[in-house]
DNA sequence: TCTGGGGTCCTAGGACCC
DNA sequence: TCTGGGGTCCTAGGACCC
């Protein structure tokens, strides 16, 4: 059988979301801004067109947005998680068969389906998530996966294309290929387009027609997967279940700079408590906590000071308590007087499934009584929002706290997120 | 003044075992 | 003086993704 793939992937995402419950930010400029309001990570069309680049800090473009020129977002991940499910939910009445490779980006095995009219069939899948959604999305065809994203790319750059490209043909492949530059392709970052550059391939199309040896000699096996994959021959396949994940990692730059203890124990535990509530998410418990703490690199004036530290707890768990009392000690023993922290970050692994829990005959803690809590927990947490209830030592409204000055309502998320929208 | 956050995979090298 | 060879596991670092 012929594979063939679908790689559908929302345009300019995090502002579509924005324009969804604001229609009139249609046609305008919009972008939105990463945590703490730091820098750009999404920008609508219009704010292209404007030179605004992808990771511009905020405050080079603080004119623009004053004097009306740009629309600013705080970025709102509930409302754009809540966003994508739907958009992943319409996707897969087209075929049960799909991976979402990321919040805005899903693959569809569309193996079955030569024999169709593969451009209408991409056309209807377009106008169906636009009209049930309300999200503008580009949809790319092609026999592998790294095809599929060249020809998504091609559909929503090229206005002729109108959203939609079918690569199927050897011909159509080729030309798109030589269309591409070679750090636009999908595995090739900055340091492999630079070294490619020097070797003089400048398109993909060029990158077909190295070796084998070569690419397996400079760029592993990944790049062979690759080199593969834009000849033709399917290497990656879909991944319809997301594997659990190794690691879970929670950690924020602060709002403002913090200098004691108690401030980066709150922001810590919090953390913490963040990564459990994640565990729990996909019935899994940790071995390993990493706490890490880092001063402002950006600020040359400060003394610099970053580290980290593991510990290990003797049961694998997934409570809040737990994790926030083991995340404190390694706090402890990292965290120094007399610097301006900026940033810290709490890091789980050694993760196992709930069911696979090696326990110590000498544990003197009740699990039980544990596990009930967090279930009673994470029943509040959904009735009547996040952190209505949560551990002493994650303190109330810190000063860590993440700055949002541009933040849209929770258009979506529950009612009881809305009420404490305006208890604020 | 202001510069994100959360992941994956692969490889090389060292420790250790038989 | 001779000083194997194969395997596994772990970690750090480097590349990449959205």
């Amino acid at each position: 059988m012929t594979s063939l793939f679908a790689l559908v992937d929302c345009n300019s995402f995090y502002c579509s979301c924005e324009r969804v419950f604001q229609p009139d930010l249609n046609g305008k400029a919009v972008v939105v801004l990463s945590n703490n309001d730091g820098c750009v990570i999404a920008r609508s069309n219009e704010a292209k067109e404007l030179g605004i680049p992808m990771g511009e800090p905020f405050f080079k473009i603080r004119r623009m947005v004053e004097n009306g020129q740009v629309r600013a977002f705080s970025s709102n991940y509930e409302l754009y998680g809540d966003l994508s499910d739907r958009v992943m939910q319409t996707l897969s009445h087209f075929t049960p068969c799909i991976e979402v490779y990321s919040i805005d980006e899903c693959f569809l095995d569309l193996s079955n389906f030569y024999k169709k009219d593969l451009f209408a069939y991409a056309h209807e899948i377009k106008a169906t998530v636009l009209q049930w959604t309300g999200i503008p999305v580009s949809v790319g065809i092609a026999p592998t996966k790294a095809l599929a994203k060249v020809a998504n790319r091609l559909a929503k750059k090229s206005r002729k294309a109108n959203g939609v490209l079918v690569l199927t043909d050897p011909y159509h492949i080729k030309k798109a290929l030589e269309a591409t530059s070679i750090e636009d392709v999908w595995g090739i970052g900055r340091q492999y387009a630079r070294f490619l550059r020097t070797r003089n391939v400048q398109t993909a199309l060029d990158f077909t027609n190295l070796s084998e040896n070569w690419v397996r000699q400079h760029m592993t096996i990944v790049g062979v997967r690759l080199l593969k994959e834009l000849r033709g021959e399917s290497c990656l396949e879909l991944e319809e279940v997301a594997p659990s994940k190794k690691g879970i990692c929670t950690s924020r730059s602060f709002g403002k700079k913090a200098d004691s203890f108690e401030v980066l124990q709150e922001a810590t535990a919090s953390y913490a408590a963040k990564c459990a509530k994640k565990l729990r998410r996909q019935k899994s418990c940790e071995r390993l906590v990493t706490v890490f703490v880092t001063t402002n690199r950006f600020s040359e004036n400060d003394r610099q000071y970053s580290n980290s530290k593991t510990v290990c707890l003797p049961v694998a768990s997934n409570s809040d308590i737990e994790l926030i009392h083991y995340a404190c000690i390694a706090l402890k023993a990292i965290y120094r007087d007399g610097y301006w922290y900026k940033k810290s970050g709490v890091i789980v692994t050694d993760i196992v499934p709930e069911t696979q829990i090696q326990y110590d005959l000498l544990d003197t803690v009740d699990r039980g009584k544990h596990n009930k809590l967090m279930g009673v927990l994470d029943g509040l947490t959904d009735r009547f929002g996040r952190d209505k209830v949560k551990v002493a030592t994650q303190g109330i409204d810190g000063v860590w706290q993440l700055k949002r000055d541009f933040k849209s309502p929770c258009y979506t998320t529950r009612i009881s997120d809305l009420q404490s929208v305006y208890v604020k």
